[in-house]
DNA sequence: TTAAATATGTAGCAGAGGCTACAAATTCAC
DNA sequence: GTGAATTTGTAGCCTCTGCTACATATTTAA
């Protein structure tokens, strides 16, 4: 077949959409973290102290993964946590659970809002939480307070 | 020190919340899956051809990474590939792209009417699509319907 | 037609997050 | 205090998803 008369016609269509920033590597390790510090610290709050295997209970994972995982949070500076002993937070551990405390909080309440069931809106947070930008928190917050208002001085 | 006044309250403290099922490695490697399949009918569709590096530029990886996913899904049968050819997306795979893209389109549409802004709808909406449940995107749904309505007929 | 540009493939490395198996430390109960 | 149960650590394996470097195939343009 001669060269000239090909049959695929590859266009060369460069640049479309490209919608994806594409959430690396980084970005999933961060929602680990966030999923760590969120549960180490309500730990602490409802058992007194963190513990691997409890981490790993909550977690649906081995210990082994845990203390790998409490390992790379400690080089990242959000815990700290000696051998034998239990896991506690820095100062920026226990920020970023605050931040992500609340976060959470606000999905959970937004889905509810919905009228979505409250386990099905406590294990659709989890995943979601994560991706929500503050921009999209914002109108959750703002569709939640309009909710509430509704609620509480029905239309006449 | 004596073993009986410890200083540590180790509690037991087994069963808690436990609200994390934990989104496992497949369920990531199933996110991965809905996101190239989506993107290669859409490549399809607006060029004619998926080529590894399109996905690539899609995405912003390397082709390599690409590559080898690609033939992680065709191993999955989810999509066909023959060395130095196009993609194609099997019956499974084109089925998958349907629903995601469906998905897709409610998560976009309820953000945006919430007032979320279009740019970030669409790219909240790439993260978050993959996190809601059924009842949830009903949820979604619904919500849409409504305030479709509310749009069409303004309170008297 | 042939050379350059582009696309694809392959080899090999890294990190995150899974696992099992086994060793060692700590805690608990007697 | 001592032994059993529990917890933690270590070694070693896996997959997925990133990468660079380099080889090969295909397209494109002169």
């Amino acid at each position: 077949m001669s060269s000239t008369a090909a049959i695929s016609v590859r266009k060369k269509s460069s640049a479309i959409l490209h919608r994806h920033p594409r959430r690396t590597r980084e970005e999933h390790s961060q929602e680990t973290a966030q999923d760590y510090v969120e549960i180490i610290a309500d730990l602490i709050g409802t058992t007194g102290e963190a513990r691997v295997i409890d981490l790993a209970r909550r977690l649906g994972v081995t210990h082994v993964t845990v203390a790998r995982t409490i390992q790379r949070l400690q080089r990242e500076g959000l815990v700290t946590n000696r051998p034998y002993r239990s896991i506690f937070l820095t100062a920026s551990g226990s920020k970023l659970s605050k931040e992500s405390r609340r976060r959470h909080e606000i999905v959970v309440q937004f889905l509810e809002s919905l009228g979505v069931p409250a386990h099905v809106a406590q294990s659709d947070a989890e995943g979601i939480e994560h991706h929500v930008s503050t921009e999209t928190l914002r109108a959750f917050v703002q569709h939640l307070r309009k909710s509430k208002r509704a609620k509480k001085r029905p239309p006449p």
